[in-house]
DNA sequence: GTTATTTAGTTTGCATGCAAAACAATATAT
DNA sequence: ATATATTGTTTTGCATGCAAACTAAATAAC
């Protein structure tokens, strides 16, 4: 069996294609009744954590593409939801604020992600937590790896 | 702790968000040498496994989304790496058939997931299999869940 | 103290992901 | 037999994800 490694089913990478886009795709009814997409609702999520953030924290926090961040900002600032300050200190940087009424939607938000969890019948809380655990380490390999290839460029 | 559940730190769907975006720019890299896309790979793949499929069998197969594998088999078909062919029996129906070129090209690709598991470093074979696992219960949790909510619908 | 370099954000062009609408062809119902 | 429903695929409009090019502002070099 040379080829085992290209067959779908053993691929860990389709794996969580499949699985991203179906979470996104079940967070995407609840979130229309805030009015905010998921990528948005990220951010959401990370500004009530913790409000007036420069982008590049918030970046770094949501892991959101630099590119769509600004879009998104826009967007969301155009429902009044944040608005974008400039950084006296340093002009280069932008400083992201909640308005009332972004702050007033964490108590419509609070619910979701546990109505999310409610679909979960196969996999126990513990299981979940251990995801997250194995996820992690994908992840920080991964990044060590665009790191060490950047480097490399230099 | 009312608000903990927003955290994005307690997030299994921002894990998913950001593992799956990793590993996808992973394969960025590798897949550019040959001309594709990560989601056109995952159509070469199931084509790999099994040839001359329609097109609603691909889209099962590969959790591609149906308005965007039109575009891509467009632009595959125009690579030359495969052809669309009528189904005489069904004339809705669509067939999808690698070319030689297509076929060639799994000798290049076959590499591939082997050097996207060389970056994990963090976890071994048998965490990645059991992370496999899990995400085909979430999956499986969810597909059930949009059955349902298709079926309240009517 | 200019110039080079780095940092923070934005813009652009391309490739999806998604819902909803549109279409064509087949299967069903009456 | 014909209207109706269903199936298979495409189209459309919007929202990212991403790399690369670009701008403005701050820092480092010299």
């Amino acid at each position: 069996m040379p080829y085992d490694q290209l067959k779908l089913e053993n691929q860990l990478c389709h794996r969580l294609y499949m699985a991203s886009n179906s979470i996104a795709r079940a967070y995407r009814e609840p979130l229309t009744e805030l009015n905010i997409t998921y990528p948005q609702y990220v951010v959401m999520m990370a500004l009530w954590e913790q409000d007036e953030i420069t982008i590049a924290e918030l970046l770094a926090k949501t892991a959101v593409d630099g590119g769509a961040m600004t879009q998104i900002l826009k967007k969301m600032s155009d429902k009044g939801l944040l608005e974008i300050i400039k950084d006296e200190q340093d002009k280069r940087k932008r400083l992201v604020q909640l308005t009332q009424q972004g702050q007033a939607l964490k108590k419509k938000a609070a619910d979701i992600p546990q109505q999310i969890k409610c679909n979960f019948t196969s996999i126990d809380s513990g299981q979940v937590e251990q995801l997250m655990q194995l996820l992690d380490l994908v992840v920080d390999d991964l990044s060590v790896k665009e790191l060490s290839v950047k480097e490399l460029a230099e």
